[in-house]
DNA sequence: AAAGAAAGTGTAATTTTAACACTTTTCAAA
DNA sequence: TTTGAAAAGTGTTAAAATTACACTTTCTTT
């Protein structure tokens, strides 16, 4: 009979369950998102690999509050939009030699087999400066056309947090928490075209949006632009 | 420093996560879902309870790998639309007094947490002759607005796949499994009244399928009705 | 032959979508 | 103060999709 031996580390406070969240941010230009530098502190193979934040689950703690105690801890923003996509379960997604050597520095139970679940959120780039955690070196904004590879199984979670975030633009009608209080129509037009990977056509964007109880516009302008300022903006929650 | 036994039956070859099968069928009036019966050959205590299929997932095992398992074992069919809809991490979600007295029962560590993966699926009803396994008592198709109060969390479960399906048909086109080869319109157009829960037009409906590419007449019509025999038609896979 | 039962069928009004190009407003630089 | 650059802002028409709506046909059984 194998006996397996626990200590502070383990299993008494860790489930074998992690979560990741992919953030996106908008910076009024592409649609980004953001990694942390996986903290390797060794003398030689400093080779930087970028992943997820991310973080295992406590034994008693839910899956959406662990996502949101790794978001915060990232990012110190307090709401969110939060939302579970899929979850990952690859028996050898953490089994490639460069994952191995990370995980043996930073788990105390290396070869245990653990399941991700991923959350995707939207976030305003200037509400976040991100700082280095408990799980989370330097961290980095990354164009979503230009990922590099990723540590783990991280490039197809990020596939998948895009696709379902094409889905809920289109469907449903998020967009909130990626721009600020007050927008402009093309900012609003800029991130559905980079969102669902396709240009709209101005005019008829304006009139769907202008449809929409969704948008509602302020009694205001842009100011400190070198054109036309272009009139304000508000989402309306309800 | 604890120490944790492991048996045979444990953590060796199991993880601690599951799968549950929210497996949906059609029987060309209402949309039901299969239950099996908790398996606790115990004296007293003998009371009822419906759960989903579901089980724990091996360590060396995919999640879809799972569901397929406990879906194949139950019913015996082979290829499938199977959909990973939700995790469900509830840390208390199996700690009500009727779940733990069957989980002790069943269960080789039965203080562990445990999250399950939730998947739905859909089935021809002729198909499946669901039988005892491993997992499973008897069998039972529960209509969709019959759902009595379930083990665990699974009616949360049930509820989530519900909904995730009604998404799935409106938006992509499935449709597919939940029908014979062979089908009238009007069998079809039940079917997405059921899923969707509303009344749907005739003639429009009829138009529309009509136009799909999805679903090609047949020549070839209906028998054994003691009214008007329908056209058939057939779904183009592609 | 009649009655019952569900199949099958068309039109008109409304709404939504798609395609398309020029004028206006502001700021900054000449 | 004029000029140019830059993005804001604006309407129309055609095509397609959606909705509402009721009667006739075909087959079976008695």
């Amino acid at each position: 009979m194998a006996t397996l031996k626990l200590n502070k580390h383990m299993s008494i406070k860790n489930s074998h369950i992690s979560v990741d969240c992919v953030i996106f941010g908008f910076d009024f230009e592409n649609l980004k998102v953001l990694f942390i530098e996986q903290k390797i502190d060794d003398t030689l193979e400093r080779e930087l690999r970028l992943a997820l934040p991310g973080d295992l689950v406590n034994l008693d703690e839910n899956l959406d509050s662990a996502a949101y105690r790794v978001l915060t801890e990232l990012t110190s923003i307090d709401k969110i939009y939060l939302k579970q996509f899929r979850a990952f379960g690859n028996p050898n997604r953490l089994k490639n030699e460069k994952d191995q050597f990370w995980i043996k520095k930073v788990r105390a139970n290396p070869d245990a087999r653990v399941i991700t679940i991923g959350y995707f959120t939207l976030v305003k780039m200037d509400d976040v400066a991100p700082k280095a955690s408990s799980f989370a070196g330097n961290t980095h904004w990354v164009n979503i056309d230009e990922i590099p590879e990723l540590a783990f199984d991280h490039n197809q979670i990020v596939d998948q947090a895009m696709e379902t975030l094409r889905e809920d633009l289109e469907y449903k009608q998020i967009g909130y928490d990626l721009l600020p209080k007050k927008f402009t129509l093309s900012q609003l037009q800029r991130l559905y075209e980079v969102v669902l990977g396709a240009k709209l056509d101005k005019r008829n964007f304006r009139k769907k949006m202008k449809k929409t109880e969704f948008v509602v516009p302020l009694n205001e302008k842009q100011q400190g632009v070198l054109h036309k300022p272009a009139q304000l903006f508000k989402f309306n929650k309800s």
